[in-house]
DNA sequence: AAGGTTATCGCAAGTTCTCGCAATAGTGGA
DNA sequence: TCCACTATTGCGAGAACTTGCGATAACCTT
């Protein structure tokens, strides 16, 4: 079953351009943001709008097929789904980002689990400081 | 030595929206946005722009008094450096925010730092997930 | 106390995303 | 294949910040 059949399975449609947003998170490799792929797809498609590429993130979010992560700034991070799930280090001062092994994270996540009660999503925090380059 | 002066003696300079700033702050209990404060300013002071309330809490915080984080949102979330460090559990659900001591989170701190090089700043990182009373 | 520097302000315009709405176009069913 | 249904689109308007700039006013020096 395709992708456009299992979208058309829960009632959504595909459209062009939900496919073309789809195939532009597929070429990203790391996180992108909703205004680079917007200006990826505009390049060849100028008639699609951008509030088209934010509307079609959020839904293939619904859909399952990407998540998002907030970095250190305000803008939202988008990522396919199925690639491994990860954590991410983010250097406050260069901007860099690191993505670690979420094995690393999970004895935080019993330990949040049993004594908070509380189930974090470790693949989709981001945790901030500085990385090995800019530690003085 | 006042804040005032401590401000001044970095060469930057203590204005009554700067003040204004600082006592909404300090006023506020927990995390509160820009907005909040220029709405809570405006009130009183309605020829206060709302750019001086954002520029003033970057320069509050190059200063050490006020940091921000990031929660689950784009929006940025401001407090008052010289409370108690701790860390943030965001609930995706509800949106509620519980505060967790550092404590939980020094072993992970640690671990980054000896296997990664990385020095996390924890107190400005936040954790997503699905608190107690959203757990199904 | 007065004057020169220059940090800071208010305003206005620009960015980046969000939302309401009427028009369009995928879909499943006839 | 044609149709009705409704998810989705493009557009325009609107939040929520951000930035450039000339005017103002805090501060330091004298």
């Amino acid at each position: 079953m395709s992708v456009a059949d299992e979208i058309r399975s829960k009632g959504r449609r595909m459209t062009v351009q939900r496919r073309l947003v789809l195939d532009a998170l597929q070429r990203a490799r790391h996180h992108t943001t909703a205004e680079e792929i917007a200006r990826q797809i505009r390049a060849r498609h100028p008639q699609i709008d951008p509030s088209t590429v934010y509307r079609n993130l959020e839904a293939l979010e619904e859909l399952g097929y990407v998540t998002h992560t907030h970095l250190d700034d305000r803008v939202t991070r988008w990522h396919r789904a199925d690639v491994e799930r990860h954590g991410h280090l983010v250097c406050r001062r260069c901007g860099s980002e690191q993505e670690i092994a979420l094995r690393m994270l999970e004895p935080l996540g019993r330990r949040l689990r049993s004594e908070q009660g509380f189930r974090a999503d470790l693949a989709h925090s981001a945790i901030v400081g500085i990385c090995r380059e800019c530690a003085p």
